[in-house]
RNA sequence: GCGACUGUGGUGAAGUUGGUUAACACACUGGAUUGUGGCUCCAGCAUUUCGUGGGUUCGAGUCCCAUCAGUCGCCCCA
């Protein structure tokens, strides 16, 4: 009998855990820098909070991981957004603080797709939310943070895709004209499009199967039925986006997968040609409703969220690298009977905060050597039994590979010195 | 959820129309060399075993079925 991972769900194992941590400390200083604070939800809530009424998404009705404990039924999150609202208004953030409340998230996402590279059942996504303010410099400075992530990561190669939704009254109007403009041409439709009539007939626009249905191209734009405040706020959103330098491409097609967005939109993208089907990088975009829909008042929220293993694989394809080494300074081998000398010298070179490695093992010199090279230590410190007896023990520089016998005194001084140079 | 391809030691992999002993290389361990290695040489390293479980056959890593997992496309989405 053996064990795995279950389908879809993967190790980081130490040779990687390095990333991850530079990478999540990465993001953690950009949001410090933008003063967005870090929030900290359950991993799974009440299934009513991501099963909202007439959400027509895959990722609500058909992935997500419910389980039932006695009379309630819970979800492993399938996305940030919910549980941070919910927070947001079980803790009344709209009274105890300045608004926007600036939040974000970093941990593990559930969703029951089938995986494939970049798409995994247990992910990891990093998200803001700035809920309780609505402007449209807001959106552009949601989007710089997480083009500023994507920039320290050495992602070069992305572009920013950017629509709107209008308001409600924009988007019901919109609805209801593509419904009329759909509705006679049905049967020239794929079968999930059927669906998305009722549903929301905006995603029809982005079918992938109908892609190349002359009838989709001949449908009513949503440009054609924005109000003018909706048209107002769209053209401050990308004004905004021209000040601050970053570039970006209008798509009128893009309406996203969830159900909650108003106005902007959007979803940066990688443009290298090997990034496959999940080439999305970070998407997000404003939600009018979702904070009175948790309780609270009737405040609108903007955010975005990445995915984490897309992020690193992506940066790893254009040459980053963590800069922190798991690389021993030290390695402390014995010749003879040293006793436990090698560990207490370790030992004390660790609290000096040098990366110590030391032999524990009955082994031959050799062994230790090649020990020693594989944990890449500068220094090897060889504690020979004869040496003991006047109190000194061997240091040798790996990289001069030069050999001096040293007084027990003088032996993190010494080591210091040649980790200096 | 649909379709296609793949699955042989720690790693990269060979494996002919099913035919008896699963090649080769790297890595690893030990020795030559019981206190100074990194070169070289020798030895060991999948031992009912080829993702798992069945089946066909005198005989299966090779064929069939099922199953699990990965990858790619669709769908979806970050």
């Amino acid at each position: 009998m053996s064990y795995q991972t279950p389908r879809g769900t993967y190790d980081i194992m130490p040779e990687d855990t390095g990333k991850w941590l530079e990478m999540e400390q990465l993001i953690r200083d950009v949001c410090r820098l933008y003063r967005y604070r870090e929030i900290r939800t359950p991993i799974f809530e009440d299934t009513s909070v991501f099963k909202r009424e007439n959400d027509s998404s895959d990722m609500v009705n058909k992935e997500m991981y419910t389980f039932a404990m006695g009379d309630e039924s819970y979800t492993l999150r399938p996305e940030g957004t919910a549980g941070v609202i919910r927070s947001f208004d079980q803790h009344k953030l709209y009274g105890a603080s300045e608004l926007p409340s600036r939040l974000y998230y970093l941990g593990p996402m559930f969703r029951h797709e089938r995986p494939q590279k970049g798409r995994q059942r247990q992910f990891t996504q990093f998200g803001i939310e700035s809920i309780g303010a609505k402007s449209p410099e807001i959106d552009a400075e949601a989007i710089a943070l997480g083009i500023e992530i994507v920039r320290r990561m050495g992602i070069s190669s992305v572009k920013v895709c950017i629509n709107t939704l209008g308001d409600d009254a924009s988007r019901q109007a919109y609805r209801e004209a593509l419904k009329a403009y759909f509705t006679p041409h049905i049967s020239s439709l794929c079968p999930d499009c059927h669906r998305r009539l009722e549903q929301n007939p905006l995603r029809i626009l982005d079918c992938k199967a109908d892609a190349q249905n002359p009838i989709l191209h001949e449908a009513p734009r949503l440009s054609d039925y924005l109000n003018e405040e909706s048209r107002t706020y769209f053209q401050k959103v990308l004004d905004t986006l021209d000040a601050l330098g970053i570039p970006y491409e209008i798509d009128d097609r893009l309406v996203r997968g969830l159900d909650y967005y108003t106005h902007t939109v959007f979803e940066v993208k990688s443009t290298r040609p090997d990034s496959g089907a999940q080439a999305t990088i970070f998407a997000g975009g404003r939600y009018d409703h979702l904070v009175e829909y948790f309780g609270g008042p009737e405040l609108s929220g903007m955010g975005f969220a990445i995915g984490l293993e897309r992020l690193i694989s992506l940066a790893q394809d254009e040459g980053w690298t963590p800069k922190e080494s798991s690389d021993a300074e030290v390695y402390v081998m014995s010749v003879g009977d040293t006793g436990t000398k090698p560990l207490e010298i370790g030992t004390q070179l660790r609290n000096e905060g040098i990366v110590a490695d030391v032999n524990l093992l009955p082994r031959s010199m050799k062994a230790q050597f090649k020990s020693a090279d594989r944990s890449n230590a500068r220094v090897i410190i060889i504690v020979g039994e004869e040496e003991l007896k006047t109190g000194a023990v061997n240091v040798k520089d790996k990289t001069t590979n030069t050999q001096t016998t040293v007084a027990l005194e003088q032996l993190s001084e010494t080591v210091k010195e040649i980790l200096k140079k």
